[in-house]
DNA sequence: CTAGAGTTTGGACTTTGTCTAATTGCGGCA
DNA sequence: TGCCGCAATTAGACAAAGTCCAAACTCTAG
């Protein structure tokens, strides 16, 4: 499926999201690109031409969008998050020295062993990450 | 094992860490407990009598023993990072509400269906992280 | 045209962590 | 004992990521 920005309201629509000016290009970053992308870096290309979304809108509009399920977010780097267009179930690929994630997807991977959950708890979900650097 | 304060200096010099009296402090706060511990829950425990160990020091010291490998460091939740006593290959269930984490060991735990790394690139961990809350 | 709800905004604020220059503590040695 | 030199510690300034808020803007229904 390939994304443009005539897409976007149509997406931000059928996730329960009223499409705005500001979402649509926040939208569009992250989906035209199909890359994991920081607050920073979405507000860096939102803003490429001419300044027109704030950072509150950033931040605003990128927590909305998790709390609406359409998109996630990634914890790898202690500094930052990162926002991810994908909401299949996958996994992580993180290069530690140049902070690019990559996709595994979830279904070629079995994890065995797990231990039942605590009583009364449930899976909210499970994240795998595989740190990666440059050979010595 | 148990952990003394008595066992501190010698745990550290076996890291090649110069044992001072803050360092066996912040040592002791860790490997007393067994725990995973936020810099700032350091800071509080190391402090709780009377306050003996800077902010700074903190944070230079956890950096030491992470870079000697004395301590682990895991990356669960965006705001901040928790100090591992325990560096043995293992895993990690996160209660996202009270922020709370639990082993799993690595033995118990296999992982299939990896994808090859990309070339010249070696591995440098895998984190895998269960996510759990109280159920619904 | 107007009212109100929803959205956006600048900037103050908070939290987590780093940096630096000054000070302190300590072992070795005269 | 007194002094030297280095390692370690410190206060506090600084930085980066993110939140909060009250004011302003936008859009639509009436
Ligand atoms: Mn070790
Ligand atoms: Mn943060
Ligand atoms: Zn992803
Ligand atoms: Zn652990």
């Amino acid at each position: 499926m390939r994304y443009s920005r005539d897409n976007m309201a149509g997406l931000l629509r059928s996730h329960d999201i009223n499409p705005t000016h500001q979402r649509i290009e926040i939208a569009y970053a992250l989906f035209s690109r199909m890359e994991h992308l920081s607050a920073d870096q979405v507000m860096t290309q939102v803003n490429v031409h001419h300044s027109e979304t704030s950072k509150a809108t950033v931040y605003n509009t990128l927590n909305l969008f998790l709390q609406k399920g359409l998109i996630r977010e990634v914890i790898v780097d202690p500094n930052k998050v990162f926002y991810d267009p994908n909401t299949r179930p996958h996994h992580h690929l993180y290069d530690v020295e140049s902070g690019r994630l990559t996709d595994i997807d979830a279904e070629e991977i079995h994890i065995n062993g797990l231990p039942p959950l605590p009583e009364g708890m449930t899976m909210e979900g499970i994240d795998l990450i595989v740190r990666i650097r440059k050979a010595a």
